[in-house]
RNA sequence: GGUUCGGUAGCUCAGCUGGAUAGAGCAUCAGCCUUCUAAGCUGAGGGCCAUUGGUUCGAAUCCAAUCCGAAUCACCA
């Protein structure tokens, strides 16, 4: 049980018999003491003054006084400025905290609960490469993935692949315009970004097109519908629809080279899932839904022939959910797909991690889902982040404004390089390890500045300035973590020695930490919110360094101290790391 | 226009289920390597928390209005 928790239940139970009232423990605010005062967690006794019929000091003064005697295990002492009630933990609870701790690998970690949760991550186009958005949908969605196992849950990570649609067949026109017979391989490029330079002549070509129309004295609607190459490409959806075989051999073909791309980038970013579904595949799903849906009333035929939901009384508009012809709409394969993912798994809950400009879509998924009265429809829930913008504005890939992933890696690792070498700390390493510590730094700068910030919200990027290595960031943590593991290589922690009984104030701090890691593990996978994690591991690296700067572990004053120290540095490094790989980090032991 | 989200230091972000003097990092300035890795540590300056009103003992936080910005509202995916 977290110290906060052990002080809201003495405090309760306190309160409860002093005044002869129930008090539970939402009845008052728990906070760690601010830095300038004395103690290290603070009661605030203002809303409790009321129901105690008390001023704040006189409640104060009973309330510390009655807790120091009652439990002496766990209070020091107490001292009461204005409102507030500062409460001195005793040592005792640190150090034991770090006698039974500091060597446990499952330390922090909540036990299993039985719940099992799909996460949906990544989900890419096949019609061209990945960007900077993707990577933070990527970053994320693994990250809280491993957040969920940490707190106990049983996760699937799954990714549905877009691979069948207008956007493909665009990039397969344009390849049959203008490739002659190019392949990945004969160009020497990147699978994805082979498909992608279609995708942007496809576009080119439209834009001429659509002007020569004008210029023919069209309109600009029907220019922009008219344009031959458009029409070509709505042809070859058709083709595609009934399976023509010569489209659907080249459909495979290109996305083949795409996803051989895909691998490669997915391989060097760490992502992986359990389950990939081809939209190829699950575009058809949802359409007996739908059929049941209009039986049971919930959907409705117009005259022409489609079908559509009335969200009207939910503050939302009529939605088609099958077209005149009877073919599906986007919608309409997510109903089947997220039926499927329940019937597949038996999943509790259904996590899909999309970017907030679809929220209108996933608000409509839920809320048919609802009305269908799928058993899961109450369990599906849009982890709906934010845009990564230029200073600019928003990315925009007609634009040529999109910051490349692979580019933006190999930026990364050409930066932690370069600072790796201009510090020439590691001259010794072999030349395999040094491109593996690269891409360690360069990745972990990366993954920690994309997931340091809230998701929900949007975020700028400024390809101008480069991601520090320095504050605030993953090498900071990285670094934190290698120096320690500098100091145990060389001073090996006795297992039985003896450790001091007294605890400096630096290094209380790092105990102080060290004890919250499971309630900010429990808050972020609440909150399905990785930039918990970072943050606290930020915090846990900085109070280690400060006391690091001040202290010596291998020349402490005494043996105890030195046995107490290496205890703490064991016990920071272990929970570092462990924080450090939950955002998808890995901390390297020399750097 | 409807709906939703956002506006905190020069920049990027915390804080937002109301509580002590609004916090970090970067950038700027001043110190610290004969000592366990200086990718580090210590300190300084920098704020009408968009604006106005309200609720409250107490508001960056809650409510209302206004201004500014973004997303979305397709027989696209």
């Amino acid at each position: 049980m977290s110290i906060v928790s052990q002080i809201q239940k003495a405090t309760s139970k306190t309160l409860t018999l002093l005044y002869q009232q129930p008090f539970n423990e939402n009845d008052f605010q728990v906070n760690q003491t601010k830095e300038e005062f004395v103690g290290d967690y603070t009661v605030v006794l203002f809303s409790l003054l009321k129901k105690t019929n008390q001023n704040p000091a006189a409640l104060g003064e009973t309330l510390g006084n009655t807790l120091l005697h009652k439990f002496p295990e766990l209070f020091a002492g107490y001292n009461i400025i204005k409102g507030f009630l500062n409460l001195e933990i005793k040592d005792d609870y640190w150090l034991q905290l770090l006698k039974t701790q500091y060597n446990n690998v499952c330390y922090g970690l909540s036990p299993k609960n039985g719940q099992r949760i799909m996460v949906e991550y990544s989900s890419p186009n096949t019609n061209k490469p990945l960007h900077l958005g993707h990577l933070r949908n990527n970053f994320l969605g693994w990250s809280v993935a491993e957040i969920l196992k940490a707190d106990g849950y049983e996760v699937f990570k799954s990714c549905i692949v877009n691979d069948r649609g207008v956007h493909i067949c665009k990039s397969m026109i344009a390849w049959q315009l203008f490739a002659n017979g190019a392949t990945p391989e004969s160009t020497g490029t990147k699978g994805d970004h082979f498909v992608g330079e279609y995708y942007v002549k496809f576009n080119e070509e439209y834009k001429k097109q659509i002007k020569e129309g004008l210029a023919a004295g069209l309109d600009e609607k029907t220019a922009e519908k008219e344009a031959p190459i458009l029409k070509a490409t709505q042809q070859m959806l058709q083709d595609w629809e009934v399976g023509k075989p010569a489209v659907m051999q080249l459909w495979e073909t290109m996305n083949n080279w795409v996803y051989s791309g895909f691998d490669v980038t997915y391989q060097r970013i760490g992502s992986d899932f359990d389950k990939t579904y081809y939209e190829s595949n699950t575009y058809l799903l949802g359409k007996d839904i739908v059929q049941q849906g209009l039986e049971k009333g919930v959907f409705f035929r117009k005259e022409d022939g489609s079908v559509w939901i009335d969200l009207t009384a939910n503050g939302l508009d009529e939605k088609i959910v099958l077209r005149k012809d009877g073919t599906s709409v986007y919608i309409t394969q997510d109903i089947g797909l997220a039926q499927q993912k329940y019937q597949e798994y038996k999943i509790d809950q259904s996590i899909y991690v999309i970017g907030d400009e679809q929220n209108y879509h996933m608000k409509v998924l839920k809320l048919i889902a609802q009305k269908l009265g799928e058993p899961y429809a109450d369990n599906i829930f849009h982890l709906s982040y934010g845009m990564v913008e230029l200073p600019s504005g928003k990315m925009k890939s007609r634009e040529g404004t999109v910051v490349d992933a692979d580019e933006l890696v190999d930026e990364m690792i050409a930066t932690s390089k370069k600072h790796t070498e201009e510090l020439g700390k590691v001259k010794d390493f072999e030349e395999e390890e040094l491109a593996t510590l690269y891409k360690t730094l360069g990745l972990g700068a990366m993954k920690f500045y994309l997931l340091r910030v809230d998701p929900k919200k949007k975020m700028v990027f400024n390809p101008e300035e480069s991601i520090d290595f320095h504050g605030f960031t993953g090498p900071f943590v990285q670094y934190t973590h290698a120096r320690i593991k500098s100091i145990l290589r060389k001073e090996p922690l006795e297992n039985d020695a003896p450790i001091s009984a007294d605890l400096l104030p630096l290094e209380k701090n790092i105990l102080v930490i060290l004890e919250q890691f499971n309630q900010v593990l429990v808050k972020a996978a609440k909150e399905l919110n990785p930039s918990e994690i970072a943050i606290y591991v930020f915090n846990l690296a900085k109070s280690f360094n400060s006391f690091y700067s001040v202290h010596s572990i291998t020349n402490a004053e005494t043996i105890e101290k030195k046995q107490l120290r290496l205890r703490l540095a064991v016990m920071t490094a272990g929970v570092l790391k462990k924080g450090m790989n939950l955002l998808g980090i890995v901390v390297p032991e020399r750097m």
